[in-house]
DNA sequence: TAGATTGTTAATCGATTAACAATC
DNA sequence: TAGATTGTTAATCGATTAACAATC
C-alpha cells in the first residue's frame, strides 16, 4: 500500500482531461438511456467525439475502471466520473442579470440534471423584481449576499451587460464566491484563486468565419476546425 | 520578393491562435473607443487576458504590423485582425430553433457589430411562426433551403432541443451550410469539412465544479482554471 | 487456450514562455 | 546615441497518438 491514504485524490488531472471528463459523462448518460449496460472505450470515445486512444489515456488519470477484454460498465463508470467532477451532489448556483440570456439560463432545464440548483436570479433593474422565473423569483442584486451565505453558494453566473460585468464580478468574489461563469463579453478580473471560463458567442462565431474564409479562399489547407480545438463535435 | 504572390495568406495559423484572435480584436475595440491610438504589446496583453509573450508570438504569425521601439497602431491593427479573421464583411447567418436560448440569440446585440446578421430564424413549431424577433420573422424550418440560398449563408447555429439537433444539423449540411455553432448538449456528426464548435452550458459549469471540489478538498495543487484553458478571462 | 480490450509507454506534435537581437 | 519595444529564436512544457504488453 502506498504511503498516502487509500482515499487519494493527488493525483494532478491535466486541464485538456478535466475539460472531457463532462463530455465523457454525458456520453455515458446517454448510453444507459439506451439500456447499454457495457461498453469499449472505442464505442464510448465514439459517443463522445474522440478516439479511443485519447479516452482511455484520460481515463487512466482517474483510476483503472475497465475490464481488460471486456470494456467498461456503463453505470460504475459514469459514477466515477460523476465523483470525480464532483457532481454526485447539487451545487447551488446564482444568476445575476436577468435579461435575455439570464432567462434562457434559468428556464435550461439541463442544468438541475447535470449537479447544479439555480437558488437565486439577481437583476439591478427594480422594473424585474416582480418577475417569477423558471418557479424562481428575481431578486435585486443587494440581496446577493445574504442568498450567498443561506445557501453555502460557491459558483455564480454572470449574464450583465459587458459594463456591468466587472462590477459584479468583483461583487461576487467579495461575497465568497469562488467560481464564475461569465457570459458577457470581455475580460474580467479577478484575484488569484478564483476561477472564471468564459463564453463569448461572437468569438465562437468568428472562429467559424476565420475557418470559412479560408475555405472561400480556396486553401488546400483550410481544415475542420472541429477536429483541432476546444471541445468540438468532430471525431477523427 | 517571395515566389508566391504579395497577396499571400499561405502561412498556417495555429489553431490556438486563431482562438486569440477575436479576444485581441476585441481588446483593440475597447482601447479604440477609449480614444487610445498606440499600444505596445504589454498593454494589448492586459487588456486581452494573455501575457505579452503569446501575443507577440500571435500577432507574428499574421505579419509585422508593429514599430519596435513604438508599439502598434490600435486601429490598424485591429483592422489586420479584422481582415485575417474576416470579419471585414458581414457574414449571414440562420439561427435554428426559437426556444427561450433562440431568442436570446437573435435579440444579442453584439452580433452585428462583430460582423454577423441574422437573416432568419427558423422553427419547427407552427405556434411560433406568428412571431417576430428582433424585427426577425419566425419562419418554418422547411424555409431552411430558401432562405440559405437567397442570402448565400455559410453559417448556421443550433438552438434546438438535443433531440432534434442531429437531424437540423444533417439538414444544414445538405442545403450547404459549411460552419455550425451547436448549443445543443450532446455529439452532433457532420462530414469532413464541415467545421463544428459547440457551446455547453452544463459543460463549463461541470468544470468549474470539478476545480470548486478540488478547493474545497483542500488540495494544494487546486489551482485557477483562469490562468489555463480555453478562451478564459485570467491573467498571469 | 484464443480473442478481445484495457492501461501504459514512448514517440510525436503543438503551444507556451523567456530571452534577446533587431531596429525604431 | 540611448531607451523602448518588437519579432524571433530556442528551450520547455503539455497534449495527442499509435503501438503493445498486460490481462480478463
Amino acid at each position: 500500500m502506498s504511503p498516502r491514504s487509500s482515499h487519494e485524490t493527488a493525483r494532478v488531472i491535466p486541464e485538456a482531461t478535466v475539460a472531457r471528463l463532462p463530455v465523457y459523462l454525458r456520453a455515458l448518460t446517454g448510453l444507459a438511456e439506451q439500456g447499454i449496460a457495457t461498453c469499449s472505450s472505442e464505442e464510448l470515445a465514439t459517443a463522445a467525439g474522440v478516439n479511443s486512444a485519447k479516452l482511455r489515456k484520460d481515463l487512466s488519470y482517474l483510476g483503472s475502471y475497465g475490464t481488460r477484454g471486456v470494456g467498461y460498465d456503463v453505470e460504475y463508470l459514469r459514477y466515477q466520473i460523476a465523483r470525480e467532477i464532483g457532481v454526485t451532489h447539487e451545487w447551488p448556483v446564482v444568476i445575476v442579470g436577468i435579461g435575455n440570456l439570464g432567462h434562457a439560463l434559468a428556464n435550461y432545464s439541463g442544468f438541475r440534471s447535470r449537479g447544479f440548483r439555480v437558488v437565486a436570479l439577481l437583476d439591478a433593474d427594480p422594473a424585474r423584481h416582480a418577475e417569477i422565473v423558471a418557479g424562481v423569483a428575481v431578486r435585486p442584486f443587494a440581496d446577493l449576499d445574504a442568498v450567498v451565505h443561506e445557501h453555502s453558494v460557491a459558483i455564480g453566473v454572470i449574464a450583465t451587460p459587458p459594463t456591468a460585468a466587472q462590477d459584479v464580478a468583483d461583487r461576487l468574489v467579495e461575497v465568497g464566491i469562488t467560481s464564475i461563469l461569465n457570459f458577457a463579453p470581455g475580460v474580467i478580473s479577478v484575484p488569484e484563486g478564483v476561477a472564471v471560463r468564459k463564453v463569448d458567442l461572437s468569438i465562437e462565431l468568428q472562429i467559424l468565419a476565420y475557418h470559412e474564409q479560408r475555405k472561400a479562399a480556396g486553401d488546400p489547407d483550410a481544415v475542420d476546425p472541429a477536429v483541432t480545438f476546444p471541445a468540438a463535435g468532430g471525431d477523427k
